[in-house]
DNA sequence: ACCAAGCTAGCCAAATTTGACTACTGCCGC
DNA sequence: GCGGCAGTAGTCAAATTTGGCTAGCTTGGT
């Protein structure tokens, strides 16, 4: 699983209604070029996709107001909305050691209740502890450590990010827990879209030069 | 970048000639299902591929002597031998965030020289350092912290993992530094493959049920 | 008046990755 | 003496990802 199909949704659905550029530039809002796979390419080829698949409705739209081609506008379906939460959910639990899942989950965690984002975040600490166990189990009692030369520093890599990472995650349901931040359900959320024309206050600067990267 | 090219080119040079079941087993028994993307058809694909762009040079065999279709054995050439130790070079230097590029590099960094391994993983440290120099100097400086909501954890995950990883990259350091493991001109290497017949300690005992993930 | 940049919006071919499927062989139990 | 399971070696279609390309409008400078 990579993260982009739960971002162009989450994009998509703060829109309520979005062409793919807005989605796009969005993206660039968040700095997913920076940790995601969110190419153009990408974007496009997952909006027509969820498109296809039902997650999203496109309407056909007339010649832009901006220049370039006509677009295509889309919004969230019914389907799409619980195809949203289960990524959330999912992407905000599983151990899955590629950081760009837990970023774009973290972006949108407080579409869900206080109390269920605190549930989950545990739930991922007590899997990540799982993962340890089983790994040390299964590859050290063999012949006891030191039997692998420099590949031991393989696991020593992994059991390092894990706990780690265990470590970070339980400091995020302290500050979950100690109120940190706007809950579904608690009041005015936070938006984090650029509005129709709002200009994009973390552009790289460099032009768009034909899109190289 | 994937790690599986280096994977690939790595265990064909191991063993001076290989076909593509002998890779795939040996990607197991290094435990790469784990940690990278290392299905079959990935292999086969990236072998097919580099013996396309002259890395390999592929060899026809006939029907194999265990079973099976006939099978195509792999030798790696100049060219590939010369990627190889790039992609070695780059993987242990570049702060990528993506895990499996620097498992794979780990597995193989005995084949260069102690000096040059210290002198990349220093490299690294460096290019940690800069990342996180720019994020925190890009997103931060404009209405200073706490302006960014529940969005300010992404940042906070990211400099945790840049943190936590030159930490690491520093540990690794030190235990090169005194002298752990064999390098390359230092004596007889630590082989980390399956010869023909042998059969795999960490295979996982599930059977090959038809490749079912 | 005009033209070079640059922005808006998106398409496309090629490469890669995934998940499932095929075909053959040896062997074990019945 | 044969049915089926496990192992060997690989293929294939579909989905995804990448990197680059197109084409229409706007704007600032000359």
């Amino acid at each position: 699983m990579s993260a982009i199909r739960l971002l162009v949704l989450g994009a998509v659905r703060q829109h309520g209604r979005a062409h793919g550029y807005q989605v796009r530039n969005d993206l660039e809002y968040w700095g997913a070029h920076e940790w995601s796979n969110t190419k153009p390419g990408s974007i496009y080829h997952a909006l027509k996709q969820m498109a296809k698949q039902g997650l999203l409705l496109a309407h056909e739209i007339a010649p832009s107001t901006a220049g370039g081609p006509p677009r295509v506008e889309y919004e969230i379906t019914e389907q799409g909305t619980e195809e949203y939460f289960a990524l959330l959910r999912a992407y905000l639990t599983a151990y899955d050691q590629r950081p760009d899942v837990l970023t774009a989950a973290l972006g949108f965690m407080v579409d869900l209740p206080r109390e269920e984002v605190l549930a989950l975040l545990e739930e991922r600490v007590r899997k990540i502890e799982e993962w340890r166990a089983a790994v040390t189990e299964y590859y050290l009692p063999a012949e006891g450590p030191g039997q692998y030369g420099h590949i031991g520093e393989i696991m020593n890599y992994w059991l390092h990010s894990a706990d780690t990472g265990a470590e970070w995650t339980r400091g995020l349901v302290a500050r979950v827990r100690g109120g940190a931040y706007t809950f579904a359900g608690e009041g005015a959320p936070f938006v984090g879209v650029l509005a129709e024309g709002e200009e994009n206050p973390f552009a790289t600067g460099r032009p768009h030069d034909g899109d190289a990267h």
